[in-house]
DNA sequence: TTAAACCTTATAGTTAACTCTAGGTCAAGG
DNA sequence: CCTTGACCTAGAGTTAACTATAAGGTTTAA
């Protein structure tokens, strides 16, 4: 079974030998294990498991709820419903900043559209008297 | 026209009086005017004006840089074209976020029906010998 | 066998974006 | 007139998430 150092995990996972390090002294890897001379060995479960915290990470859970989660994990079946409980917040969150991205993307789209039409004008004052527009 | 005081705007763009002053001490808001006595007095337009400032906050668009879209609109139209390729990468970005957040809830979704799933078993030990799974 | 390229810990420094405090000014009501 | 509350500035403090350094141990290839 495959085994990675910490360079070859930091590399899989896009991240740098000094965050993942940073993330064990936080407490999110108590899963992976050491050599006798205190060297980390991660498996390809641990990958996985990297992988799911940088889901969360991506949901915009900060790490110390993170370690909450990880805490849990160790705990076992008596936590199950925290834990489902956690990702179906999640969930409500991811749905709640895509739409709020999507309100963005329609202002974005509309700026884009107004210096698009001032850039052929060669001049902004193109908008001055287009009541529609909503603002410079 | 109707004009506000900081705290109003605050109250109006969700933001607290602090991060205005703030927003101003960096450069973001030069077209916010004061009394006599150097009270700020924020009009219609600067509410527009910073509801788009917060909008680039919203694609990860660190203040220093919307700090330059903010010069760029003080420098007039010899900088439309900077303006319209600064919108043009956000709208990209701002896509890119929205891919990946796509990604993150369909793990999330996963993760959801996984521990629904123990729970109803009222243990993991039910996706043991599934291999379908991806992880715990 | 020695040097490069890893690894370790502990701890300090960085960055962004606030957030707050101290000390003072200003405008309106009693 | 005086007090109260909102305003002002300058500058210090906070927080999260890294990011880097120092001092040293381990492994591997020439």
């Amino acid at each position: 079974m495959k085994t990675y150092s910490i360079s070859e995990a930091a590399n899989e996972l896009n991240l740098t030998v000094y965050t993942l390090r940073y993330y064990d002294k936080e407490g999110l890897l108590p899963f992976v294990e050491r050599t006798a001379s205190g060297i980390r060995v991660f498996k390809e479960s641990d990958i996985s498991a990297l992988k799911i915290i940088e889901c969360l990470k991506a949901t915009g859970m900060p790490i110390k709820e993170i370690k909450h989660f990880i805490d849990w994990c160790s705990e076992g079946d008596s936590t199950l419903q925290q834990r489902y409980d956690m990702f179906v917040e999640r969930k409500a969150m991811v749905e709640a900043q895509m739409e709020e991205l999507k309100k963005t993307l329609e202002l974005i789209d509309h700026k884009c559209f107004y210096y698009k039409t001032a850039l052929d004008a060669g001049t902004e004052d193109i908008h001055k008297n287009n009541k529609i527009v909503i603002n410079n």
